[in-house]
RNA sequence: GGAGAGGUGGCAGAGCGGUUGAACGCGUCGGUUUCGAAAACCGAUAUACCAGCAAUGGUAUCGAGGGUUCGAAUCCCUCCCUCUCCGCCA
């Protein structure tokens, strides 16, 4: 959510940065609500301070033992004044709230401009595509053949965009799983969290998947509770409504959950084998930080994603998004692509955010900073960052891939072996 | 799921429907004292929004939402959560 405050006094900054997300948005309107409900809060406090003065003063009569009976009526006069005024306000707050929900973050100066995926920036690039002397086979291919993939019977369990794994391959996505974690608990200093997978609609709201992105969400409405589509919902929100101390930060944590993600609309595109799914597994790192620093922190939180493909030897590429391309709550992102010797393209494997103050004020999550005398500060608005550490189908692929051999075996990388008993080759 | 108890400020814990935003205590911060510290004493210690240069004033918030009343932390209803016992269950 952005700030109204920050809205009043420049416009046209927001003006700006949203017709850069390719946005048009009629601030005016927004404004005038705002103006509207401002002043009817005034109106309807004053009204009440009325009131109160009058319900008071009963209390003093009625102790004297006069009557009361006109000082009632004027009282309840005055309430019922303040019970209209006060009405409209809440009617037209909703209405500016409703519309406030769906505004997306402005980005950062810095980002580049664009209008889509087209338009994003190549920074960085990571190693080399692998040479095969013989035609590299996409994991699709590779995975059922070696008897550790299976669409199929996925399909009969829960229809299509699911896999099952199996034997080795299992094995395989939860020796990820668990090195990434010991690699972001032991050498980068995170704290890991083991979390719900179903939440509330508050709690969705407060990292932005609500309102704007229900059709996405599986629900589960006989509860009000929706499956979490990233371990960035119930992480980021796990502080919600608290006031942090500066001194406990930054705050990174880092959880492993399952994705839930409907793909509505999706179909067809990139949808093949295991590259989109309803259920992936994920580890995510969140940050919550200060505005002083989650744009360095961002760097360095995205340096922790890439140590992980950098160990597994998977050559990848890093993005910076383009405005039109950044995601709704993120004010900045990189994407950490990893290539995919069986298909020739890159795979998104990591998004690594800063959302600055966005999530922050959308969750309640603030913190405060003693001033410059030395005593409590103002509270002040989180900054939260993210990213995937890493999303578990794509890097599967890219092992596969990278490391197939031409009799359709798998080597498995030297890190994880200590992870899967030793096995040198998926056979 | 059934029965019961309870949800009050950072914590602990009071609160006849009427100067209660909320006693007392602890904690925290500032000051006095001290060579320094402890102890003692004095003072200050929620959040948001609104008006104001500011001082300050106002409104709201005692799990959430409704209701009764001139007036609700205090009464009523609904919901949520926690605890205890029973049932069920990985």
């Amino acid at each position: 959510m952005i700030d109204l405050a920050a809205l009043r006094s420049a416009p046209d900054t927001f003006r700006k940065a949203w017709a850069d997300r390719g946005l048009t948005v009629e601030v005016d309107n927004l404004l005038a609500l705002d103006e509207q409900v401002r002043a009817l809060k005034f109106q309807s406090e004053t009204k009440r301070a009325e009131q109160n003065a009058a319900s008071k003063s009963i209390g003093a009569i009625a102790k004297a033992g006069g009557d009361v009976n006109a000082a009632k009526e004027a009282a309840r006069l005055l309430g019922d004044e303040a019970t209209a005024l006060d009405q409209r306000r809440a009617d037209l707050e909703k209405g500016l709230m409703a519309e406030l929900l769906f505004l997306p973050n402005p980005c950062l100066p810095s980002v580049p401009l664009g209008k889509d995926s087209r338009d994003n920036v190549v920074t960085a690039t990571w190693g080399e595509k692998p040479a095969f002397g013989f035609p590299a086979k996409a994991h699709w291919d590779l995975g059922p053949a070696l008897g550790i993939m299976d669409f199929e019977r996925a399909a009969k369990l829960s229809g299509s965009g699911f896999v099952v794994l199996k034997g080795p391959g299992a094995r395989l996505a939860r020796a990820l799983v668990s090195w990434f974690l010991d690699t972001h608990t032991e050498k980068h200093g995170y704290t890991e969290l083991a979390v719900p997978y179903l939440v509330t609609p508050q709690t969705m709201q407060g990292t932005g998947q609500l309102p704007k992105f229900a059709d996405q969400l599986y629900a589960c409405k006989d509860d009000d509770l929706l499956l979490i589509p990233t371990a960035e919902v119930p992480v980021t929100n796990f502080h919600a409504g608290e006031i942090l101390d500066a001194a406990q930060l930054p705050l990174k944590y880092t959880a492993h959950t399952p994705c839930f993600r409907r793909e509505a609309g999706a179909a067809g595109i990139g949808t093949r084998g295991m590259t989109r799914v309803h259920q992936f597994d994920k580890v995510e790192v969140v940050w919550l930080t200060t505005a002083e620093r989650s744009e360095s922190d961002l760097v360095t939180l995205r340096g922790h994603a890439e140590h992980l493909l950098q160990a597994l030897g998977l050559h990848y590429r890093v993005l910076e998004l383009c405005t039109g391309d950044t995601g709704f709550s993120s004010a900045h992102t990189y994407d950490l692509e990893v290539w995919s010797a069986g298909t020739n393209s890159w795979l998104e494997v990591s998004s690594c955010s800063t959302f600055t103050d966005f999530q922050g004020r959308r969750a309640n999550l603030r913190y405060r900073a003693p001033g410059a005398d030395g005593k409590p500060g103002k509270p002040q608005w989180i900054h939260t960052l993210n990213g995937s550490g890493l999303a578990l189908p794509r890097c599967l692929i890219a092992v596969l891939e990278t490391y197939q051999q031409a009799d359709g075996s798998v080597r498995v990388p030297d890190v994880l072996k200590p992870y899967l008993g030793g096995l040198e080759v998926i056979r």
